[in-house]
DNA sequence: CTCAACTTGTCATACGCATGTCATAAAAGA
DNA sequence: TCTTTTATGACATGCGTATGACAAGTTGAG
């Protein structure tokens, strides 16, 4: 599992810095915006795995961000934990109604912070989880353990499965045989590198009937990828 | 069945240690949160029996706390005794309003409290037990403890209505053996994992003359599951 | 109390699918 | 064309599942 991104948006330099310095000791990656705008556009090129959203901001409130994010299909699901600057019940209730996870108040101990966010990541991971992946009508429930095709089931093996899984939740990403290894099969395991050739036919095999296998691309050179889009210009 | 899990919301760590030592004596499991944002973690992580949800609490409002429980599908069928400090009447009917099952005022007498806790327990169990699960033909009536499969009734076990039992409440989802175990032959129960092999035989022996095999499906490496659905593309 | 009928957990064994590897064909670059 | 990389079919092995049998435990009728 690489690091989780945290998105600060706060206008105040000095709490950004602070904050930063604090989830960088905890292992986060740290990104800073200093206003709503700025939050927004980094929210939407990076994907960061939470955002800490200040309550005052200039301009465009945290409040009026939270609730664009969380209107936004693309968006709503990044976890959002509010940082109000007093102690307002109105605030907070506020906030949560909005669609934040969860809210901290400030001043607030970095040991507090932290923990609240492996809260809130702990919880968004395992919804996550849960939630069935679906693409173009291709869709992986891992609560049925199931695929199914335009509502039709399809048969694989537990490998194609856990591949499938893999290269669901990764998607438009080339990965080598090794990676592909590492990640499904798991770290510690000897098999040969060719043998990904095997599965991936397999699973191609699989989706081949209705037309899906389009999604399991040939990266010549380096490994494959699922991608929605079309391979090659045809 | 286990024992039941109680989660007790309150910030005033002398009620909570008063009302933990009672419900111990009553022999309930129970967890302890001291703030609304606490107790929704441990909602969600743990999902207890019952929540004792204090009225008054720092921040977020045990009302408010309430009201989200109920508003969200995961934990809306989590009953709720909110905790009065006061006797004021509009409170009663708030919490009432908001999806509190009952509502109790402090002070209380533990036996009360208790009472008043297996009552909803009771009501909640029951409205979840007592209606008969129908699928295609295939019916479990939990009042007559019975089977039928279009009419006709369906000779078992007790321990293979009980894992039908389960299975039908729990449609369309994968489970593993340990899972099955915990769940059926409830837990710190030592019996071999392939013992449910045999019984998941004998259910599928008992359900085979009716076609009704089909929905007791292998998920292999996995477990098992009951699904309507085909269990493969034909 | 005794016996019969029934349950239930475990084991041994049979079965079948899943998996990893190889040999070879096909394809893509150079 | 030649070389490198990928696709494909076949195959042996192994692992997970299905199945039948059995012994111990339970229940209930006589």
């Amino acid at each position: 599992m690489s690091r989780n991104r945290i998105l600060i948006v706060d206008d105040e330099p000095a709490i950004r810095e602070m904050v930063a310095v604090a989830l960088e000791l905890a292992d986060f990656d740290v990104l800073e915006a200093e206003n709503a705008q700025r939050g927004h556009e980094i929210i939407v090129d990076e994907r960061p795995d939470l955002v800490l959203l200040d309550w005052m901001l200039p301009s465009v409130t945290g409040i009026e961000l939270a609730r664009r994010l969380k209107r936004d299909e693309t968006t709503n699901e990044i976890p959002i934990i509010m940082l109000t600057a007093k102690s307002e019940e109105d605030n907070k209730v506020q906030g949560l109604d909005v669609g934040a996870d969860d809210y901290i108040t400030k001043p607030f101990s970095t040991r507090e912070l932290i923990s609240r966010i492996k809260a809130v990541l702990r919880r968004a991971s395992s919804a996550a989880a849960e939630k069935a992946i679906e693409v173009e009508g291709l869709c992986l429930d891992p609560v049925s353990h199931r695929i199914s095709a335009n509502d039709e089931p399809v048969d694989m093996g537990p490998t194609e499965y856990r591949l499938l899984e893999f290269f669901m939740s990764h998607q438009e990403r080339a990965y080598s045989r090794t990676q592909l290894l590492d990640q499904v099969w798991g770290a510690n395991v000897y098999v040969e590198d060719r043998t990904i050739d095997v599965h991936i036919r397999r699973l191609r095999k699989a989706l081949a009937p209705f037309g899906f296998d389009r999604f399991i691309q040939t990266v010549r050179g380096t490994g494959y990828r699922f991608s929605v889009k079309a391979a090659k210009a045809s």
